[in-house]
DNA sequence: AAAAAATCCCCCGTATTGGGGTATACCGAT
DNA sequence: ATCGGTATACCCCAATACGGGGGATTTTTT
């Protein structure tokens, strides 16, 4: 490979290990530098301005402002910016949560080191890199109606519904009070336009809401 | 297109409504003709010695001969036709009688119409067309514990309280009375172990028994 | 014939449900 | 700065569903 502009990288990594390690294994990529690492999003957004960088690896679980609140902070300061995800867990609200606010990417830390590398390479030609059981989360929520006209806490009392559980067993699994169940309760069904459990359930399934 | 000769159909259904629908339906579409429609199982087996269709509808809820009992002296007497079973309800049992006994394929209804010329298509060709949900049930039933201590009866109706059904809906639907319901609910909390729809629910699905 | 499954019946007390209002606090977009 | 949407919480009410306790009968399987 001849020698040309390098593709320029900034991590967002608590951990001070692994963000050492791929600044390392990044800066000695041919073509690849590492601008600059931080372990917090706020200190992030502040040299991010200067930085400018074209890829971002950003932790999911950081101290702080969260990795997802951030991506639309980044995205405001750097629209051109890539966003690379990296998580150890694989939780399907957070997977969905940083596509829909802009993330490009989304890799679990298990992944080896190579497919860093290939990762931001992907994403600088436009595409979508992510761990294979991420690829799957995502494929299955593509099945799942878009334009649900649920709100995310709406869907997430449905699908308790769902699942056979009663009003004040929600409330107390969510932490919240009975009434506010009954509430998101009342109006899932004028949105539905359904006056029963059964038939939201019925209806939620077929147009694939939950 | 060009004109060839039509794929010949025969409509069993009751629903006058639903039968003249189809029938308008089929003959409106190139290459497709509607032979024959009958309102029930006896006059159809008269009338298809004639008739020798390629492809029969076959409602499944009938008066008299019910549609899964015709399907062996449909193909008794016709054994190269293809059987598409319609139905409301996408009961399990129905679907496997069916299937086993020499239905091609299974449609609810609600499917749209032109699912309906499209299935004939699939079976003339071969094919296995089935809903979703149908095709869901199928699946999932080949995933399914063998050795639930729920009995037939008890499953199903473990099934209809998972899909939120209460049990005066259950016992409308399956045709038989509510006490008999509370007795098989009973029955399955002592077999199961459990005090309430949501465990019994919770069990029976990391059991797979539903 | 015996066992298992499916059907139906009565009683009881408590919990849940669906629907009617109303109200607050927060946040993002205009 | 205001407005719509969201999430939260409270009150009241009548109707229904629920879980559990006794049975009993018929049909199907073994």
């Amino acid at each position: 490979m001849e020698n040309k502009t390098p593709i320029t990288v900034v991590i967002i990594e608590d951990d001070e290990t692994i963000r050492n390690g791929f600044t390392y294994l990044i800066n000695a990529t041919e073509n690849y530098k590492v601008l600059n690492s931080y372990s917090n999003v706020e200190d992030a957004l502040v040299g991010l301005v200067n930085d400018k960088p074209q890829v971002i690896l950003l932790d999911i679980e950081l101290p702080g402002i969260k990795g997802i609140e951030a991506i639309p902070k980044i995205k405001h300061i750097l629209p051109k910016t890539y966003i690379i995800m990296l998580t150890v867990y694989d939780n399907e609200d957070n997977v969905f949560n940083a596509l829909t606010k802009g993330a490009s990417g989304y890799l679990t830390k298990s992944d080896n080191t190579e497919k860093i590398i290939d990762a931001i390479q992907e994403v600088v030609n436009g595409g979508a890199p992510m761990s294979m059981n991420i690829a799957k989360i995502v494929i299955k929520s593509f099945h799942k109606n878009q334009n649900s006209p649920l709100t995310k806490r709406e869907t997430e009392i449905l699908e308790q519904i769902a699942n056979g559980k009663s009003r004040s067993k929600i409330a107390k699994q969510m932490f919240i009070d009975l009434e506010t169940v009954k509430s998101h309760i009342k109006n899932i069904y004028i949105k539905l336009n359904v006056h029963s459990r059964e038939d939201a359930i019925k209806e939620a399934k077929n147009n694939k809401y939950i």
